[in-house]
DNA sequence: GTGGTCTAGACCACG
DNA sequence: GTGGTCTAGACCACG
């Protein structure tokens, strides 16, 4: 389920962090679901029980799970619109760059759909 | 014009790369255009010269620009399509990424409109 | 195991780098054993840590070793062909040389015995 | 004649040395014929006159070419196997290395003729 | 502990 | 003057 790339330059806390995030969005994790304890984690992957924490402590701050003392993390009530606007900022940014790159927004469009196809034959 | 930001967590050498090719995209600069040596533009930002020359080694690697010993760092020719494709790799990234993220194809050609206007007003 | 020749021209990162290589191929090193760590290495070396670093970044970006973050740097899977590859890339361009140099093609394999020749009995 | 690469990262001096015996061989230039002056040559290719006087100090060193003072600098008369002997020892390096690297003399052999039938055509 | 980045500076080959 | 290599060391993120 959170299957992670130990090999990828993205901090491992970070794919964590985005997994979480995924995995709610697809339905996969619901409100007030119950997160695997940080060291059964951190066992089943392979990595450290201070990464995982990180990453739960990441995801607590962000509002995107909560923990109850001694019980363990849950997820929160989350809008969707608060996941969107995360993704959103990193993608303006992007449009922003291949505009001044000299590609119009018809390419970009098109780009759209093209990743689009490609995601749903191979996800 | 090599303006970089030092408090920003993403390398400093990483940004001189990137901005190169923005200068390039932007037209200011072009082929065969003499780059600042590495001991120049490194006492006009105030970072190590060995800051610069890694920006400058990874360039080159890369093709965008190309030394002659002993003269110097120069812009290589560089296809309007191979510029572009620099951006849209980050373009696609960030489309997959809020499509996890739930956001819909739609939504994210309105998203283009939007900032398309916006830079075109305060560019 | 990594005796390089601080003497020679070839710059140091450059013979760790092949050093490397060779160990892979002769079998010392397989697929997923961990390098020593950069420091270790520098230490034993009695070289900067900066100039292994830069080996094993170069021997990362050719895929020849892998580095799990925080972890250490590993040997990766590479193929005997790919392997072969990286010899015969200088063998083409030696012969070429020797042919400019006016050496005939019956010469350089009369050459090839005599040297498997020699390396058979003092290898 | 003197045709070099500027963006190579052999030094200019060196292409100027090994370019002269080239000549040689192909019998352009032959006993006593007079090289350009190093001024002539280095406006002709556009390079500092101390590389090109690099070159001729070089080969004057390694008796490929003579200079009479005031008059100039001419070659030499030069066996070809003193010629063939340089281009020799670095291919039975690069023999060595292949054979290290697990590929058989036959192999080589077979690498050679690809090598000088690629050469005949596009020299 | 591990690699990644950076500084301040030196020395060198090449031109 | 120009880039390439290297040292000696620091600080940092990640694990």
């Amino acid at each position: 389920m959170f299957d992670i790339d130990l090999q990828s330059r993205v901090p491992i806390y970070e794919q964590l962090y985005k997994k979480t995030i995924e995995l709610i969005i697809k339905g996969v994790l619901s409100e007030n679901d119950q997160l695997p304890s940080v060291r059964a984690l951190a066992k089943e992957l392979g990595v450290n029980p201070n990464t995982v924490a990180k990453a739960y402590q990441e995801l607590e701050r962000s509002k995107v799970i909560y923990s109850l003392s001694g019980r363990g993390s849950f997820i929160s009530r989350i809008s969707d619109m608060e996941i969107k606007e995360y993704a959103l900022i990193d993608f303006d940014e992007s449009v922003r760059e291949a505009l001044k790159a000299g590609v119009t927004p018809d390419e970009l469009k098109n780009r759209i759909d093209a990743v689009t196809e490609k995601e749903r034959s191979a996800p």
